[in-house]
Parts: structure tokens; sequence; C-alpha cells
DNA sequence: GAGTTAGTACGAAAATAATCGTATTAAAAA
DNA sequence: TTTTTAATACGATTATTTTCGTACTAACTC
């Protein structure tokens, strides 16, 4: 499992959500917040592709992208590495820093709370 | 504040944990878990220099580097580049994948209530 | 003092990633 | 049927990051 790079990273967490999408949809969503052009998107979804991080139908004129690859997977590994590399090696240091960042409402952190305490079952 | 490249990252936790070092004691480091030239690692340091993300003292003939970029705001930077592109946004998501990877103890975990319960304290 | 070692400086190459222009073509519209 | 539109393919360029070789020199050793 090859690691995604930013803008394959982008797309893929647009392909997770939508669960399945055309190059134009992506673009679309991508260009709301990033000024980048149509085969711009379309060759790094190709690249994708080629890497076989995604899969797609080519039935129709307009391919349709799926993603292939895991997201909790991938999430995990980005975590395990950001921990590593920025936050000298603790988990626990940064959820602190992502929970003080956040500013969560109460439903939020009660439904924390309810995490955590199903964690501590698994323990015993 | 720019974002930290990859490697520049990984020094930059080292600064962040020792913090103060030599190139070499960085690149020894280094060194364990990755295969790279000493003058690599000097190379990109001199670079982090430049770019102003670390001081250094040139006193003696080796140069003693110290971090000069602000710990918490880099890491909530990219937290919540992470939060963004990888976790479609959602922090709390990110948070409860970190905790469910980490399998923290008993302790950990009570404080990370004690903490929730602060924050909460903190929105009335 | 001569030679060796261990540093820095720095340019340039190599590797990787992102961008875009152009060609081609299928489908839709006129 | 002709024209226009909208899609893919893909090479090539540009930008960024990483890596390394070489030159130079201060300090240490013999």
């Amino acid at each position: 499992m090859t690691k995604p790079t930013e803008s394959e990273l982008e797309i893929l967490a647009l392909l997770w959500e939508l669960k399945e999408a055309s190059v134009r949809q992506i673009h679309e969503r991508l260009a709301v917040t990033k000024d980048t052009g149509y085969t711009t998107t379309l060759k790094i979804m190709q690249i994708m592709h080629a890497k076989g991080m995604v899969t797609r139908d080519e039935q129709n004129r307009s391919h349709i992208y799926r993603p292939d690859t895991n997201q909790k997977e991938t999430q995990n590994s980005l975590l395990k590495n950001l921990v590593k590399t920025a936050f000298g090696g603790s988990a626990q240091n940064l959820v602190m820093q992502a929970l003080g960042q956040d500013n969560p409402s109460k439903e939020n952190l009660d439904e924390i709370r309810a995490f955590l305490d199903q964690l501590e079952q698994k323990k015993s």
C-alpha cells in the first residue's frame, strides 16, 4: 500500500465520501477550494488508476471511478506517520491537540466519552 | 508559516525533542530508521535555516541548531490539513480513529476524560 | 609542521509530483 | 449530416524535494 500524494488523497477522500464519481464531479468539488485545471484532475485520477488505488467503469464515455483503497487502513497509516514525525510518537498527544483545536459540541464530547468507555470495556 | 516537507518535519520533531542539536546528532538519530547520507541531512538543515525554521549557533566549528518554529502551531496546521484531506473534515472522526488504533491504557483514558471535562468547562 | 579527520558550503543531478496543452473521438445538438 | 461539445489519452514541461559529490577549511594527531 503506497502512500497517496497530497493531491491523490484529496481525490480519494471525495471518492470515499461519494462512493463513486466521474472526473467531472470530482473536479467540480475540488475547484471550489482549489484553482486547478480539469485535465490536471483527470491526469491524477488516471495515475491513481494505474497505481490500482481506484477502479473505474469504462462502460460509458464518462468513466466512473470508485475507491479501491481501504479507507481506515489509509487513515491509520497517515495517522501513524503523523504521530511519528510530528508528535514525537505520542498518539495521545495528537488526540488532545486535535480535540483542543476542534472545539467540539456537548454532543461530540459525549460521543467521544462513550467511545472511551467502549474502549475500556474491550480491555477487560 | 510554510508547511515543512516530510524530511524537514522529521528533523524538526527531533529538535523539538532535543531542544538543540548538531547536524551529526540529528543525522545519527535519523540513520537509525532511514538510510540517508550525512550531507543530505546537512543540506536539509541548511535549507531549514535559510527558511527561518531553525536558528543556529555558529560559534563553534560544529554548528548547533535550535527549532524556531512553533511546535503547537505546526502540529495544528498539520492536523487541520489531515482532517480536511483524509477525514472528510471531521476532527472527531480523526480522534476516534487515533484512539482506536492506539490502544491506550486506563491511565491514558482517564487523562483524556479529564481533558474532555476541562473542554466542557470552558464552553460555559 | 604535515597529514588526517570532521566539519560546512553549495551546485547540480535525480526523483517525485503537479500542471497543462494538444490530439483524438464519441455523443449530442443543430 | 454537419457542427459543436465534452470526454479521454498522454507527452512534455514545470515545480518541488531529496540526494549526493566535490571543494574548502578548521582542528586535531602524529
